[in-house]
DNA sequence: CACTTAACTGGGGTGGCACCCCACTTGTCA
DNA sequence: TGACAAGTGGGGTGCCACCCCAGTTAAGTG
């Protein structure tokens, strides 16, 4: 890659980050090409899809979420440590706006982002499960996806981490049993 | 409202119910006026914004749901009614692409269908909170928010269905526990 | 250094959108 | 039947995604 086209890239994504956390997934790409001083052309040249710019704004803070899985990979209370990893996982959708909307319309074959966290949230997953914290029959995909539901039906980081704990725990028994 | 205008607003739904559910809650306002063969400027009359547009088009659907919330109130187990009728809720949002989008950005004050769903959930919740199915400290918002939150998650009718069920039950336990 | 060339650029075009204005049409009622 | 308010829609504005192509520039060569 040219020394300029990297700078343009570079700018295109600082721009997008900045825009994308003020609107959403559904930034205008216009507006961001403008922020970041080039014309729309060269964003679409480097971008070809809103996809795919998404996925490079967010591909960094996925990381950090998967480095924490593999830190909690080793707790002493692995189901604990899954159910905290995907309240993280619903409070970081929903206040990262546009991921969760990223997320949603991610082909898994071709998203970047939506493996790394498969990967990491399975391997805590089957961990809870080897315990019995997490019955036998659950997927990764359908944990990932409720904690993305979540993001995506709010925009507030306490309602996500309580709805997520509501989802986790279930909405049986008398009372909130925050342990379990 | 003069016969040709209710004639227009007739049309206008009856479009709009094809498109919303051929391209979900986006669909384009232009295309729906020009197949209910009225000007563009007769759709934004009748419906100012796109919200109240959707209202409109889902609004006899919800009422189905809220009839069926009724019927529940009285059966025999309230704990198994409810997550019935949140599996329903969940599945028609999934399905009827564009309900569930339309929910989350529904303004609790001015959504029609908001209210009717929380009246009728709020019952059947009630109930089985009174048994001790549901714990005391859950709210109807939380539950119509989840059931939401899958809706916009998935596209499809078992997705949502198992997915609820599994917010519902919790993901804790060795098995798939069918009752609960 | 000058020169070549391919990678790279962005202004401007196209077609589509939401939403609004206003001259015109039509249902309604005296 | 006549008057008029309610209702209409063509067309305007300003925004958008996405693309084309003539011009520009970095990078490699003698």
């Amino acid at each position: 890659m040219r020394a300029d086209a990297k700078r343009n890239y570079d700018q295109i994504l600082a721009a997008a980050e900045a825009e994308i956390a003020r609107s959403g997934a559904d930034a205008s790409l216009e507006k961001i090409a403008r922020d970041a001083g080039v014309g729309s052309a060269t964003l679409h040249r480097h971008f070809p899809s809103r996809q795919s710019l998404l996925e490079a704004v967010f591909h960094d803070r996925v990381e950090v979420l998967c480095a924490k899985a593999r830190e909690l990979s080793t707790a002493a209370d692995p189901g604990r440590a899954l159910a905290g990893w995907l309240r993280d996982l619903a409070v970081f959708g929903a206040t990262t706006r546009g991921l969760a909307e990223a997320m949603l319309y991610a082909t898994p074959a071709v998203s970047d982002c939506e493996v790394m966290l498969r990967d990491a949230g399975g391997t805590l997953m089957r961990r809870a499960q080897a315990t019995g914290d997490v019955r036998a029959d659950v997927a990764i995909d359908d944990l990932l996806t409720v904690a993305n539901a979540v993001s995506l039906a709010t925009r507030d980081a306490t309602d996500a981490a309580r709805l997520v704990t509501l989802a986790i725990e279930g909405i049986g028994g008398p009372a909130g049993h925050s342990g379990g």
